[in-house]
DNA sequence: ATTGATCTTGAATCCAAATTCAATAATAAT
DNA sequence: ATTATTATTGAATTTGGATTCAAGATCAAT
């Protein structure tokens, strides 16, 4: 009687297979028509297996997409330390950095970035895993806080605000341009890089009160022109 | 025959309050549930009639749902001219009271926020109508650029982008907040004035890229501690 | 080459929820 | 008071899809 849930149910190399392509075909049916109208005929017809395979492998939908999206949030996670190309006290840069990978991962994987907070909505456990590793991300900064402005006032807590805030920075045009596919947005025919380094310029225009240093700007420099 | 969509399904005072109780009950199992956990029988009986009324007057649960936020969307919209208290070169205050808007809406009804967001993933021609009245807004600013920023080389695209993406501060704070009750951003007691006020002056500063005036800060004053 | 396990099929079944509808009650019009 | 219209009920039906399962195919082991 198979668990269907427990890994081990597959327990041939090419059960293991057969797995990994319903979990492809998964992927492949996700970003065609989004989560909210996957089936698992959907599935199992993009896999070119019967319907009952399904149910061998996987108890239900949740369970597959569930696996799917951790896997990617894993990926995403490793991807993130990125930040240790940077040097120590170049803000600016590392900021990008973090940048550039949320923009390319909304690039590739459009549909599984959006299915990400559907599933968010509907998945209590999985939520606060994703919520958690945000804000993994948001404590690197927060934590160096002090160190940045050492006369800050702020408590740890109006400092996580802070941070929670600003990093909303670029979260609904990245949405808007590769989810929505928003044409007000995909007009402007930037780059993944060029995209990265605005976003970073207005975050750190938010953190600092200033510009960013001129010298790091490729892209973006016209921003520079906008102070009075 | 009844044409459930069409507003004159309801021709009698009896019927028009009828539907007025599914409206209400609807919106009261929304704020409870949420839109994934709607279901028809649940409203009925939250209205206290029989299951087979709803489609007297509604053809479908969506087209209730839809009926109920396009009516929030106008009262948003209308309590949107807050602005006109705003001197006129007054930014800041401008901000604010944006901000003031939103975080009422979402302290108010998180419920129906959070409905906005996932009916759009279900209904394009209602995502289209939000969107709409989220770029007029942002508009409002785009408009005035030039005039805050004489010497600004961007171009109107790219005032665009900016706007967008500044306007994303604080929309994943109210979501946490209001929406999924993060423990984390309740732990700091803000009332919503406060609140707002925080992240207009985030908003001020990327846009600006310096503090907000200091006199008009009641609650945050703080974060003029914040430079270097 | 026989055995027992795993893999695969697809039709049959189940299920939750939407939807219909015939019957009854309330209301307005004359 | 009669009639026509609208409002309301709730049991019966339909629907869309998940889930089960008996039966056959494949495979590894001995």
């Amino acid at each position: 009687m198979p668990a269907a849930t427990d890994k081990t149910s597959a327990r041939r190399p090419k059960g293991e297979l057969a797995r990994e392509r319903l979990k492809a075909a998964a992927v492949a049916v996700l970003e065609r028509v989004g989560y909210h109208q996957l089936r698992i005929k959907d599935v199992t017809a993009e896999a070119g297996v019967a319907a009952g395979l399904f149910h061998h492998y996987y108890s239900d939908l949740q369970s597959l997409v569930e696996e799917i999206l951790d896997e990617y949030i894993a990926e995403f996670e490793a991807t993130g330390h990125i930040e240790r190309d940077v040097s120590k006290g170049d803000w600016f840069n590392r900021l990008r950095s973090h940048y550039e990978v949320a923009v390319c991962k909304h690039a590739e994987h459009p549909g599984i970035m959006n299915c990400i907070s559907q599933f968010c909505a509907d998945d209590p456990a999985f939520r606060a895993r994703w919520q958690a590793s945000y804000n993994r991300r948001l404590q690197l900064l927060a934590d160096v806080f002090p160190y940045v402005f050492p006369h800050s006032e702020l408590a740890a807590h109006e400092v996580r605000l802070m941070v929670h805030a600003l990093s909303g920075i670029g979260q609904d045009v990245l949405r808007e341009r590769y989810i929505e596919r928003n044409p007000d947005l995909l007009s402007l025919q930037l780059s993944e890089a060029e995209l990265a380094e605005w976003l970073a310029a207005l975050f750190y225009r938010g953190l600092f009160a200033r510009n960013p240093p001129q010298g790091q700007l490729n892209h973006a420099r016209k921003i520079l022109s906008l102070t009075r």
